[in-house]
DNA sequence: TAATATTTATTTGTATACAAATTATTTGTG
DNA sequence: CACAAATAATTTGTATACAAATAAATATTA
């Protein structure tokens, strides 16, 4: 019974988390079309906002992704002359990145980006409320990132992928 | 005070779905590796297979997809030969699909599919801590289904796309 | 110093994910 | 019946996102 039980929401909190991505990843178009950046363009500019001047590297670490994606967030912001590219003389392997006046400007004029819906559903929360939801993200962000658990492999007989006609 | 306090609340709220997201990323390539399907295609066959029968739209409604990507991870299925799609002859515009001998006992085989890391540590909590988890999660789906709350566009100006060189 | 290993960024290839346009078919209206 | 509107799936184009391979430079070791 309480494993049923336990079953059943545990389904429910995957429903759940597969909606507010979706969710989100709409926002992001939203964004897109107010301010002409997507979602992770518009992290990447603040988060190099913050810091004057940062690499490659580091940023992807600061915004939790692989050094490969923001290469391509780069290369976009980039081709709409919101940075600039600079190895260094010290280190000619890395890159510093910097924001070009068009770059400051832009992020001075959508200050903060309104993140939207969740944003500001999430300001009209009491306080208590949104210590819970905070507490509760925790949890799962803890469980995440526990040591890797590595179950044994399935691997059950797979046909290869014939292509389509 | 408070905003201020709410506001550095709702960063690490931001945070927190960012590393759930990343993380619910990897547990899919690891899925991948165990059952040499992603982790979509492991929802869309274990969808499918609940229903016998079911149309491409249908399936989309299921996995709070957009059509258009169902198309793309049926496409895969397809070439691998676990599934097939037949039009029907009472409307020829749909398409219904269906699991093939090769996909009923893909989904036998990997019964539920463990769903890795997060999985685990659910089940690993209290009745009370999961609700508390799956309270706050409805939550934030609540807001996020809330009416459109449509900002007054922001619109920064924004230089053209120039290329990469 | 020469060979090897490591590090940093990029490229390549694959898989989501969606919007907008397209195709084929069906339904509805004049 | 004929033409318009609507519907279902697909195609096309763009943007994440990552792993694995690569390139270039630096560090380490023999």
């Amino acid at each position: 019974m309480q494993q049923v039980a336990n079953t059943q929401t545990m389904t429910d909190i995957f429903n759940d988390l597969r909606r507010i991505f979706q969710a989100l990843n709409e926002q992001s178009k939203q964004a897109e079309k107010m301010t002409g950046l997507t979602g992770p363009q518009l992290w990447a500019i603040q988060t190099i906002a913050r810091e004057t001047s940062i690499q490659v590297s580091a940023l992807a670490g600061k915004m939790f992704l692989h050094p490969a994606t923001v290469v391509g967030i780069l290369n976009r912001l980039e081709g709409r002359g919101l940075i600039v590219r600079n190895r260094t003389k010290r280190d000619r392997r890395v890159v510093e990145i910097e924001l070009t006046e068009a770059g400051k400007a832009f992020v001075v004029s959508s200050p903060e980006v309104p993140q939207g819906k969740l944003a500001s559903g999430l300001l009209s929360l009491s306080a208590t409320e949104m210590d819970e939801v905070h507490r509760s993200l925790q949890c799962l962000v803890s469980i995440l990132d526990a040591q890797d658990i590595k179950p044994a492999p399935i691997k059950a007989v797979l046909p290869k992928n014939n292509q389509r006609s």
